[in-house]
DNA sequence: ATAAATCGTACTAAAATAGTACTGTATTGA
DNA sequence: TCAATACAGTACTATTTTAGTACGATTTAT
């Protein structure tokens, strides 16, 4: 089963909770009660967030979390490499060609890095913003198309 | 890090080795032999794949396996879906929406469908023809259209 | 009959992921 | 200045998933 990992998931649910709240900034155990994951994997997750610059954080008292860019900006991808480092779909891509050691003899021999690159630009064509639209309503039109013409 | 399993590299492999074999059929020891991966491993795949009818099996002496299909005919979202089940990016999706007690709270109930859709269309989008084609060499004429448009 | 091969299932070992804990640093406010 | 709050970084442990193996049953050609 080709997935993402849990923090991933937790990821995109910590920033739609930035996202929403009122507050200019939400502490990290101030999210964990919102969302009722457990405070120490959503500090986790926020600390991978803001090294990917998706989040700012203020230290101190009254210090917190607060989104760096628009959900507009943010796309799965952003998310996922935030979280799991590049997106690479088998250990050939993920280390260079040069690692494997069958690379001479393979038959696909690099190949690999189209359904990557294909994969890739899936989940950037997939903002935050899609994912918190309402489902009865649909994005604007040119969103749906490009959404359309993947199905 | 978000990638298939070695057991769908390692099919890839299996398909593009009985392509390019002379013979009629290829024993798992066989096709063992000439692609280095370990026999048992191999014979496991291979199970997989002839369930998905992506290749058939002759049972008995002088027995073995064939493609079932043409490799333009196989993509990668066949040969995944046969290896590690249907592509489902989050338990969320896996398991339907009836199953996340969150569900009814989460920011993002049942979108994590667009990325998977989306995840899934370019998986579908890659054929073994275009992975085996050459590398200095493009595909078709609207091969290469479709790839480009996601890049 | 016998040998060669797949089929199905179950088991074991290894690797990746999730979750936790702890120590350190920065900021605010009394 | 001191205490409280909150983030930063790292390292560790437990769990889950994945990879790999083994073995008995079945099928088929010679």
């Amino acid at each position: 089963m080709i997935k993402f990992s849990k923090l991933t998931d937790y990821a995109v649910v910590i920033l739609t909770t930035l996202q929403q709240s009122d507050e200019a900034t939400l502490s990290a155990s101030g999210i964990a009660a919102r969302t009722s994951l457990p405070e120490p994997t959503v500090a986790k997750v926020l600390k991978l967030l803001v090294k990917a610059d998706l989040v700012k954080s203020l230290r101190g008292a009254n210090g917190g979390y607060m989104l760096d860019k628009t959900i507009n900006q943010i796309t799965i991808a952003n998310v996922a490499t935030a979280i799991e480092g590049n997106v690479a779909l088998t250990s050939c891509v993920d280390h260079g060609d040069d690692a494997c050691g069958y690379a001479q003899s393979c038959p696909v021999n690099g190949r690999w890095n189209i359904v990557n690159h294909a994969v890739h630009s899936a989940l950037e064509s997939v903002t935050l913003a899609d994912m918190m639209a309402p489902k009865t309503v649909m994005n604007t039109a040119t969103e749906k198309e490009s959404h359309e013409q993947r199905f």
